[in-house]
DNA sequence: TCTATATATTAACATCTGTTCATATATTAA
DNA sequence: TTAATATATGAACAGATGTTAATATATAGA
């Protein structure tokens, strides 16, 4: 790896997306939806974060990329949609566990 | 991987370190870090950062493990010390990159 | 000891971030 | 259309964060 490859907008968006994997509620969120989609009124309720605020970190998750989201009548199912995120997060757990 | 096993210390030290490798200037300074260790000063000229940015970050870094530092003198050099943590910066700059 | 050099620290500041409450919007059923 | 339910949005706020200038500390050499 070279830094010198690194233009400014790759460190944007690196930094971008490891800065959302940098708080709490987005990781407990991220992790929720690791195997399956849920709503955001499941994940309101099963992580206990108000539904507002699982709705504002959606939205920046979605922004991202890094969740997709469909509807079904009134209710909106959220997925994880980076898979490669996805391992890191996993990655990163593992190794923080297994120190 | 399993939500309900995620622990409040895992959590938080997951989303520290996350958080560590959410910014710019600590992303230059990781992945210039990638292959030798550097001083504070070579950092600073090198990358274009001042001196007193760097001994910041370099200490916020150092506190998460991620670098770690040796004396020669009055120089200071600096290398990571955290070779998983730095394989999956790799990973993410590879991943954006290759978008 | 005095000077020069390298790095660290402190305080201040502006900016960013996450949560909350209140409310708006969207969909469905009656 | 009205009511009920699910989700999104906007504004406000407190607290966190990154940078900077000024200064302190540490080491080496003269």
């Amino acid at each position: 790896m070279d830094y010198k490859k690194l233009d400014a907008e790759t460190i944007d968006t690196v930094t971008r997306t490891f800065k959302a994997l940098g708080d709490p509620t987005r990781i407990r969120i991220l992790t929720y939806l690791f195997n399956n989609e849920h709503s955001v009124g499941d994940i309101s309720d099963t992580l206990d974060i108000k539904q507002s605020t699982v709705s504002h970190q959606l939205k920046t998750l979605k922004n991202l990329r890094l969740v997709k989201s469909r509807r079904d009548g009134t209710t909106i199912y959220y997925s994880h949609d980076d898979a490669h995120v996805m391992l890191m997060l996993d990655q990163m757990i593992s190794h923080i566990k297994h120190d």
